[in-house]
DNA sequence: AGCCAGGACTAAT
DNA sequence: ATTAGTCATGGC
């Protein structure tokens, strides 16, 4: 931390930390609650309100409160993180390279838990503008209010599984969960109940903890992985979702006719190394850019295609 | 109006 | 062990 100022009412910090992209981090989709305000962007973790802006040598912060040393930010952010070394572990190939010189300093953040998990039972068939949504209204009608500055309006944590278990069905499909609904509620209810251990799962081999996060109904591969990858900080999980699919067809395989979801795995876990959930997200964040599905509307044909010849 | 979305589940081969 | 159908909902 380079500089920090206390006022009564909150707390500013700046922080020198080489390389980071702040709106590729909390805009690419690994998180949902974060949101662009007056050029930084504000959110709720571990409990707290927090705005973060981009600065020329780093990060700026700001929280209201005690801000307590500030490291449940830092580790939220993975502030400490040595992204030169992580990028140096991509396979050089021109696909890799070309995500890489599109989203340098996009980094993984630390998500909590339970957060994530719901986050992402949430997400299936969903697009990143509709999760956002969904979490926002989950938030406002079941989460512990926050403290904020009062332009903002009310803001809300994300809710507890106690708080979720015991909204029932017909409350959470109100949020717009169509027929995850169900699901959402399971997750709420083994987490309650003991049947999920969060903590636990952390100290699991990843296979292990993979398995116990699929025993949740409507957690299926792609959703475990985002748990482990961006929960759990196992950044060789590597999830698929469809524009990492269409991504790796088009970069890797532009002959193949199609690939099953096995196959696909099997080539990542070989062909990214120790940081493939890394790899994953700046391809993700790379192809969706490209798109123009980040900050704002898709651009008309440019939508990636499968056999669209984009690939090389 | 029709297709698609950071999928997973189920039933039928 | 693979494959199609189904599930809500909203953006484009």
């Amino acid at each position: 931390m380079s500089s920090a100022t206390n006022a009564e009412d909150g707390s500013t910090a700046g922080f020198e930390v080489p390389d980071y992209d702040v709106d590729a981090t909390l805009g690419c989709g690994q998180a949902f609650r974060w949101e662009p305000v007056h050029g930084g962007w504000e959110g709720v973790v571990s409990g707290r309100w927090a705005r973060v802006e981009a600065t020329p040598i780093g990060i700026r912060a700001t929280c209201l409160g005690d801000p307590e040393g500030w490291d449940w930010l830092r580790r939220h952010l993975a502030l400490d993180e040595d992204l030169a070394a992580i990028l140096e572990t991509f396979p050089e190939d021109p696909p890799m390279r070309a995500a890489v010189a599109a989203c340098r300093g996009l980094r993984l953040l630390r998500q909590e838990p339970w957060e994530c998990l719901a986050s992402f039972i949430c997400s299936s068939t969903k697009q990143i503008v509709q999760i956002r949504q969904i979490v926002r209204e989950l938030a406002g009608g079941f989460g512990e209010p926050v403290v904020a500055p009062a332009d903002r309006g009310p803001v809300h944590a994300f809710p507890g599984p106690a708080a979720l278990a015991s909204a029932g069905e017909a409350a959470l499909r109100a949020c717009r969960l169509g027929f995850r609904a169900p699901y959402l509620l399971d997750a709420a209810e083994r987490v309650v109940d003991g049947r999920l251990d969060l903590a636990a799962i952390a100290r699991m081999p990843t296979r292990e903890a993979r398995e116990a996060l699929m025993s949740v109904e409507g957690v299926g591969p792609k959703v475990a992985d985002c748990v482990l990858l961006f929960a759990y900080g196992r950044q060789d999980a590597f999830p698929i979702d469809v524009w990492v699919r269409r991504a790796l067809q088009e970069l890797y395989f532009p002959k193949a006719r199609r690939l099953t979801p096995e196959r696909l795995a099997r080539f990542s876990a070989g062909h990214f190394g120790p940081y493939g959930g890394y790899a994953q997200q700046y391809l993700f964040h790379h192809v969706r850019m490209r798109a123009g599905r980040v900050g704002g509307t898709a651009r008309a044909g440019i939508t990636p295609e499968p056999g669209s010849g984009d690939g090389r």
